[in-house]
DNA sequence: ACCGGGGAAGCGACCCGTAT
DNA sequence: ATACGGGTCGCTTCCCCGGT
């Protein structure tokens, strides 16, 4: 990459990775350039109407609001080093926003939605009983490391009616439907090697990583993210469902349904009661606003 | 036609610094 | 003090290619 970008960030202690990724980025940029200017620009001829009909390039192709905050980010911060070793007068990029990320689903109502595909999720016929486990519990709230739980966490009733899960810094109960379907595949899971309930393959492309390789390992959140997006697409939930807007909805609903106060709602996630405050924060402003 | 390998693209969480 | 946004990371999925 040009005028030492990529070494100055080597020196900065960019991993390699991180490298690529922004050669990659800085490439896309400058070819899109090269489509639209003939002759090469230099950089000072480089014009924030360019960055922004880069971006605008960027979301006809579908890439999501998160992806292009990111290659925004790089662009920036190439501007803001040429800048600062002045080979360019002004800055283009420092001016250009952030995309907003898409609006979340309609939270006010969500949880009850979220809740009332338990029966039909739980039911399906098609559904791998991981997938229904996770849907269960991320119903109740649990965040990623929530599901790193150990086999010896779970206790099950005399009676396999009840389930309790001792997590961090709560305990989760199950009982009836969800309690069987989590029984059983509990049960599964102790055929793996792994002390995790919920595991995921491990990758083997792991550097300098001679043998001693588990298959199974604790449950990845893409996994976890990957069964959600099924499921959402299947009943039309949108396109993000993600484990942080479960937990909104269920803090949306406990405060303004269930009247719950922030201590009981924050005890109940298992969260400091600041960090519910900012949840709930969160969701008032975005349903109010209307982004995008 | 079908697979498996390997790289590229896409993505979200997390962490942390900066602005307000 | 808090919100915001940038930077990093690790993973999955997509896509292409070469071998069967």
């Amino acid at each position: 990459m040009p005028y030492g970008f990529i070494k100055h960030l080597e020196k900065r202690g960019f991993s390699q990775v991180t490298l690529i990724g922004y050669e990659k980025v800085m490439g896309q940029f400058f070819s899109y350039l090269a489509k639209l200017y003939p002759e090469k620009k230099e950089p000072f001829q480089i014009s924030s109407k360019d960055i922004k009909d880069y971006i605008r390039a960027q979301e006809e192709k579908e890439k999501s609001p998160s992806t292009i905050n990111k290659e925004l980010a790089i662009i920036k911060s190439f501007f803001n080093y040429l800048w600062e070793i002045d080979k360019v007068p002004v800055d283009p990029a420092v001016k250009i926003k952030r995309l907003k990320a898409k609006k979340l689903v309609e939270l006010n109502t969500f949880y009850e939605e979220l809740n009332s595909l338990l029966d039909p999720i739980l039911t399906h016929k098609d559904y791998p009983i991981v997938r229904k486990a996770i849907y269960v519990l991320a119903l109740k709230g649990l965040k990623y490391s929530d599901f790193l739980f150990k086999k010896d966490n779970v206790l099950i009733s005399n009676t396999q009616d009840q389930v309790e899960i001792v997590l961090e810094n709560r305990t989760i109960l199950l009982s009836g439907q969800e309690a069987s379907i989590f029984i059983e595949f509990y049960n599964q899971s102790l055929f793996n090697s792994s002390d995790f309930v919920f595991t995921s393959k491990i990758y083997l492309k792991r550097k300098n990583d001679f043998g001693n390789l588990e298959n199974y390992g604790p449950i990845q959140l893409m996994t976890i993210l990957n069964h959600l997006k099924v499921i959402s697409s299947d009943f039309n939930l949108g396109e993000n469902l993600t484990l942080t807007i479960f937990r909104k909805s269920i803090a949306y609903f406990m405060y303004t349904k269930q009247r719950e106060s922030l201590h009981s709602i924050a005890y109940k996630l298992g969260i400091e009661e600041n960090t519910a405050l900012i949840y709930l924060k969160l969701i008032t402003e975005s349903t109010a606003e209307k982004t995008y």
